[in-house]
DNA sequence: TTTGTCAGTTTAACCGTTTAAATTATTGGA
DNA sequence: TCCAATAATTTAAACGGTTAAACTGACAAA
């Protein structure tokens, strides 16, 4: 080991670790930073891992790490956590409960002291088992907060309202709905802010489908609302969604936003390269990473402390896929 | 510890590890196995790597992860390691050498045996770097291969052939060709194939122009083709440029593929979801996730054998971006 | 001069595995 | 029955850090 310094093991452990840095003598510290420098001296992270009980790698899961919503909230958080002298290690679960137990058991053998969550349904068994062995966890809009438990709670609701409430202004009356995968909460949740906005204005006649939060679905759930009654105007649960929407549209020459407006939700970055940009609900994903992260390293350095409920907002971001009422 | 199976740590540690099985009996094994379960006894991964040398991370750069071009190669990385009883950390260098070098010190760190760095650029020092250490390293493009060091070749130029031959085929004679970063080789690349395969065909007429890879810069790109000379097709040297191309396009009222054909590269998952369909040259991004990381497995399992060259190939996608000469 | 105090540094135990080597148990042959 | 050979298991030394506790001077006060 770098002991070319002519210290001892622990005074390169204490030069090293900020906490312990004043117990040292300046000029001593110099010498054992040169060496640090001069051999590329980097402190092995097993050793550290193994000695202090935990390791400097935090756990981030996610459903799919392929659909576009993830990739900017995983990114932040490892930015945040680098900047914080950790790792971060993302894993997908792909909507899948097993995989989730295998990947909450990896993360457990890398002793992690916290996980993110960032998928929209969850096991309680993996809670628990999480919880038992005192590892920190924040989750995505799954409500619980415990000890060493925090959550994020998305604002779905308002930005619900704002697209309603848009398209209303537009002009328009008729306005369906495509709903995500019905067993899930997030879905559930931005449904119901929709159906429950629409009741406010009588004038309105509203129709919702349920899809499943994939392009594919969209499409597929536009077709039947085109076939219909049809709708001026169409809020979708997702911009994925709200793209096989305008496929749909596109293929029955159903001009967007001529004869029909579109609405989508969570701004993923294509929403506005599609064609025509495509009005969103923002969701604030670099916040959700950046949380992610902060709220996780607050419990492990005070574990003591409860954990907290965050609440992110949701804002409308307008752009060329709805219009007035017989615009264009 | 699990000694409650009435064994020493060796003779779990032998349990666990299959290349040592056979040393102990069946009877011993279930006694093990079945404490194993009672406890929930996962190996502790620190201990497990300090005692061995190295870790079972295996480290993944990539340039910008955000970019939907490269998630779907981490996620069969990961997958693929995965099963291999190994995990996966993927980073983002962020186009920046800095961060590249921070990255790598951080592997270091953690004591990873292998090393996929999917960027197109990369200085030389980080290379030497990973291999005075022996860490295995697979590079995209990069060219050399050496004792740890595989390559991952992508044939750049048959796609692009493969998409000036379909565009001539379609009629169209005056092409333009928007390139990548012109420091980047796998823009010069593409850019050189797309010349040298127009000089096979004197009736056409060709222009390039370079820029960055990103959809401002394929706009920006793109308006300045529309300008001048006006050509009937453009090939892009990536999607996003390609899309950018589109909105040039649809700001201008040029119709596509009416008056303007487009074709794109990588096949991204969003080329087949912009209004009209993209048609694009696929990369096989999945073949590159999983031979990144059969390569590393295989030079780390037998480190004495040299790295080796891997090929994969591209092929063209036609959708809806590209027609006839005055078709549509 | 002795003693106490304190800053600066070192010692040594510990973290939980792997693995070579030592030990103990089992088996089969004389 | 005893012994050798072999199978099964245990012992103990790493691995490279962290950290409580012990140590070492230097200096100030008695």
């Amino acid at each position: 080991m770098a002991r070319q310094a002519r210290v001892s093991v622990a005074t390169v452990s204490f030069v090293l670790n900020a906490a312990q840095r004043h117990r040292i003598r300046a000029k001593t510290q110099e010498r054992v930073l040169a060496a640090v420098k001069q051999l590329g001296y980097s402190p092995n992270a097993a050793a550290r891992n193994l000695a202090m009980g935990h390791s400097h790698i935090l756990g981030v899961i996610v459903s799919d790490i392929r659909n576009p919503f993830f990739p900017e909230i995983t990114a932040v958080f490892q930015e945040t956590a680098n900047l914080n002298d950790m790792e971060a290690i993302v894993m997908n679960s792909n909507y899948d409960a097993q995989r989730m137990k295998q990947s909450v058991n990896r993360l457990l053998a890398l002793q992690v002291p916290g996980v993110a969550i960032l998928t929209s349904q969850i096991e309680s068994s993996v809670m628990d088992n999480l919880a038992e062995r005192g590892i920190c966890a924040v989750y995505l809009d799954l409500g619980r907060v415990d000890a060493c438990i925090s959550n994020i709670a998305v604002d779905y609701e308002s930005g619900i309202i704002a697209a309603l409430e848009h398209v209303r202004a537009l002009g328009h009356e008729r306005i369906g709905f495509i709903g995500g995968a019905p067993h899930l909460r997030s879905a559930q949740r931005r449904k119901r802010a929709f159906l429950a906005g629409a009741e406010k204005f009588k004038s309105l006649q509203t129709q919702a489908v349920d899809s499943n939060f994939s392009v594919q679905g969209g499409y597929v759930a536009c077709s039947k609302l085109l076939s219909g009654l049809r709708p001026s105007a169409i809020i979708a649960a997702n911009d994925l969604m709200a793209i096989g929407a305008m496929h749909a549209a596109y293929d029955r020459k159903v001009r967007i936003p001529g004869e029909l407006s579109i609405v989508g939700f969570d701004d993923i970055r294509f929403a506005e390269h599609m064609l025509p940009p495509l009005t969103t609900v923002a969701v604030p994903r670099s916040d959700i990473g950046r949380i992610a992260f902060e709220t996780l390293r607050t419990m492990i350095s005070d574990p003591a402390k409860a954990g907290a409920e965050h609440h992110v907002h949701t804002h409308l971001v307008v752009r060329d896929s709805t219009a007035a009422m017989g615009g264009e």
